[in-house]
DNA sequence: CCTATCTCCGTAGTCGACTACGGAGTCAAC
DNA sequence: GTTGACTCCGTAGTCGACTACGGAGATAGG
């Protein structure tokens, strides 16, 4: 018969927290299974494999409530709507890369003026902010 | 005289929303100007930009707690401990760079999975949800 | 002078993903 | 059979940067 785990023992097979646990079967991430008579919940691999979705669903940067689209889509057949939250994920991810590049350059920019300016009265970093955006 | 501006007219001169200067100003970022007996406050230049050095910096990453310690720094005459709050800045913003590009690969090729597996029985980006961590 | 539009001020709510707390019930080891 | 750890459950607090609300006083235009 197949192995069954306490919400202690899931956490750490999962690597997520027990309260966390109690917090995606709040948002309906996470089912409770029934609690037999005068006793605790158990749990199982399909518990494991579950926790193990959702942490390699946010790792791509998806939200829980996009997490909570996807495990919708679990059975595996709706490849088209799955792809579709992936796009725009994707989308989403590129959108920030570009922001913080943009950032990367105009910061290090600014830090390499500070770098030559030894000495000087006013720091360039400094009087940078006050001045009108240049591109970040 | 310099020009003096309600605090709704600084707030169009500066783009900042009437009630986040009132927050900047609970934040100890602005300071309040004296309230003329029976009257209302008034702005001016200064104003505008100190709340330009706090969108700039702002949008170079820094929290308004760091935007905090720069304006301590406002003379310009603590260039060292200036760029030491850039360059830590630079390096969060280097780190999350480094994560956003290994998940936009990671989530990218997940979703070329899926288009070249049209028709097939199980979603791939679904699937591999299910699986180990490859790289993100 | 009236009225519509500010201004002032404190407090509370928002978002997302947790994290903490507290008290009662349960389980496992000695 | 007792002690110490774990579970259950609901509610509330955290973080950062706002945003909203409400009521009273101030000001500008007609």
């Amino acid at each position: 018969m197949a192995q069954t785990y306490t919400i202690g023992a899931l956490a750490q097979r999962s690597g997520v927290h027990v309260e966390t646990i109690r917090y995606y079967q709040r948002r309906g991430l996470v089912d409770k299974p029934e609690r037999p008579a005068r006793s605790i919940r158990r749990y199982d691999d399909d518990h494991v494999a579950r926790l193990r979705f959702i942490r390699q669903a946010q790792a791509l940067g998806f939200t829980l409530d996009e997490v909570a689209e996807l495990l919708k889509l679990e059975d595996g057949t709706h490849c088209r709507e799955a792809r579709q939250l992936g796009d725009r994920r994707l989308a989403d991810v590129r959108q920030r890369l570009a922001d913080l590049r943009r950032i990367e350059s105009a910061l290090a920019a600014l830090l390499a003026r500070c770098e030559s300016t030894k000495g000087r009265l006013r720091c360039p970093l400094i009087t940078s902010l006050y001045s009108a955006p240049k591109n970040a």
